[in-house]
DNA sequence: CCCGTGTCGGGAACCGTTCCCACACACGGT
DNA sequence: ACCGTGTGTGGGAACGGTTCCCGACACGGG
């Protein structure tokens, strides 16, 4: 019992063997060497023999084996992404992004999918990343903490970070702190000043773009001499969170604002949604504005800043391809600009101040 | 010019190389062959040395080279994901299903993301897929041409698909027909008779799925004797498709049906959505039926019939896993079953048809 | 006392490439 | 005629593991 189990691995391997370059080699009548000379573009080959490599390869249908060329030259060919969540409309459109840019450069991606609460988290900076399966890595709104920045340093790789902190990788992101202004000012410029912002619970994970956002709203209407009306209402980052967060605030009449900052647009979305259902009128009883320029912006008529995770996800691989090809490149920060897309969810502070505050409900 | 540059990979590699097998072997005092054998499972290791050497492992940081290990064993420990999007509900959640089942088995995974239109796709299948840098593959909702579904079984590697046609592979999926029968008939046993089915265009990508639901409307409308009610309203499987599709569909009073079949949650939401708008009562002027049980299902208190595409992700990964161990293993259907979620978008037909139908609005 | 049998360990082949190096040859300049 | 120099090619050593095969040793039973 217990036997060392030899046989059923090497026939296994045997006939996964498919064609190797030695087979190339022989059809074409050359050596190994001058056959992979030929196939790659280095070194000195002639026209013919190149030629005559290239069919035979044609031929046998020749691929070569990644991990015999990643164990040759110490490249994987490979980019790996790391992201907490896969099911918001940012993050699924950086990762779209990333890997339209892989596609033209012949590289591949493997995805680490790092859900904050999950103890599946942990495993992937202890164990997935350390086998460096890839050249390098680009973390989407990763937020790690200290030790998991630490594992990620470790890895030796090139790191770039999409929206976070870009202290210790190279990061791009748009500034978050200047579009929350922005957002807030064209509110105060429309008039109105009772302004609510509405973003994720500061003990969540999304934490540090939301803190970010809601510091750029606050130092706005400190700015506006409105310092005693900032109010911050905790919301879940996604649609069903800006939904309930909304029901609350607008349920309450007298407290209700007459215009609101989102940190994003499916909160901002949810928002606009609680509005409707509750009969308050947007944007003439209620202004929504939000940053993204979501999928759905439009259909809502969302007034918002936009900002584009392809591109992000894009110009992430090309920082990553650049620290690549000089591993002394020093980190950098690459900003995006956020522009304002004004639709309807915004309006001017109706004169009549009373008027906004009633239910329109018949 | 041209030099055949030897010297910069050759000093990469060596930086790279951090340490070997033979560093651990030689720090517990055995040799090469003895550390693997303590490393793996495999073998006659006395457990002191399996003991010394694992401290040496550990001691060292040692992680084995996956290319290596590749190379020697045949296997990538790593499984390919083919979709064609990723931003919808449905696939970020497949997605996420498959990584979570993969975390747990010590598998990578790496995505392929085959969008139906672009040129990317035909690369993918050229050149990508042909790479066999994974050991198992999983499409999810690929729907390949016979040209592409060529390619996929050339690779000589375990497939499993989730939602598509299972003929050549391994599927995974729900009755498609009969989910959308059952939705139908919940409408039926509500006394609708004027019930449309809001769904993909017959010539996208979505086709196979969404032709199998619109077949489920079908016979359960012509075994109802509503054959002649039939309506197939063409919509983009998105929600500001299920929202553009309503409208069309809501506007027109004299043929509006009181319920709608969408194919998908998403669908639907914008179907409900537009409805609101338009001043139309849901439930009781207009019923609203789905598929999914998606995110937002609970938040438009959607009636639908509920899938789990975590859980068909990870059933994925099991037939893979599966097909990986047993090669001879012959394909298979798994079918889960939906199940029916009733929440408020569906009520009974109003007894009066004309205030149905008159626009709810003052 | 000798010989299996059960453990353990080491040498070497192998996986499929790339790359370094040696070599062969043609050519033009001296 | 002779020697660079520029091309083209082949041999073989890495790359970092795993696995096969064989030898060594201890132990107990005949």
């Amino acid at each position: 019992m217990l036997s060392p189990n030899g046989r059923t691995v090497a026939s296994e391997r045997t006939d996964s063997t498919v064609s190797g370059i030695s087979e190339v080699a022989r059809r074409a009548g050359v050596s190994k060497s001058t056959a992979s000379r030929a196939l790659g573009s280095t070194g000195y080959v002639s026209d013919d023999t190149r030629e005559r490599v290239a069919r035979a390869a044609a031929e046998l249908g020749y691929v070569p084996s990644t991990s015999a060329v990643s164990l040759a030259t110490g490249r994987t060919k490979n980019i790996g992404v790391v992201m907490p969540y896969l099911n918001r409309w940012f993050f699924a459109e950086v990762l779209e992004g990333i890997q339209e840019a892989l596609l033209e450069h012949g590289l591949d991606l493997t995805l680490y999918d790092a859900n904050p609460g999950s103890e599946g988290r942990a495993r992937i900076f202890d164990d997935y990343l350390a086998r460096k399966r890839f050249d390098g890595l680009i973390a989407v709104g990763l937020e790690p903490d200290h030790r998991e920045l630490e594992r990620l340093v470790a890895i030796g790789r090139p790191i770039v970070s999409v929206v976070g902190s870009g202290e210790t990788t190279t990061l791009v992101a748009i500034d978050e702190e200047d579009a929350a202004r922005r957002a807030t000012e064209h509110l105060l410029a429309l008039g109105h000043e009772r302004i609510a912002f509405l973003g994720g619970r500061p003990d969540q994970h999304w934490a540090q773009v939301d803190r970010r956002r809601l510091g750029g709203y606050t130092s706005a209407m400190e700015d506006a001499g409105l310092g005693a009306g900032i109010r911050h209402i905790h919301s879940d980052v996604t649609l069903p969170g800006g939904y309930a967060a909304a029901v609350n605030v607008l349920g309450d009449l007298r407290e209700r604002p007459t215009a609101v900052v989102a940190t994003c647009d499916e909160v901002a979305i949810g928002a606009i949604i609680a509005a409707r259902r509750l009969g308050v009128q947007v944007p003439s009883a209620l202004s929504v504005i939000g940053i993204d320029d979501h999928e759905y912006a439009e259909m809502f008529s969302l007034t918002t800043l936009k900002q584009d995770p392809r591109a992000q996800g894009r110009a992430a691989v090309d920082l990553v391809l650049a620290h690549l090809q000089d591993p002394h490149r020093p980190h950098s920060i690459v900003r995006q600009r956020a522009t304002m897309v004004v639709r309807s969810s915004t309006a001017p502070l109706a004169p009549d101040r009373s008027a906004a505050v009633t239910d329109a409900r018949a």
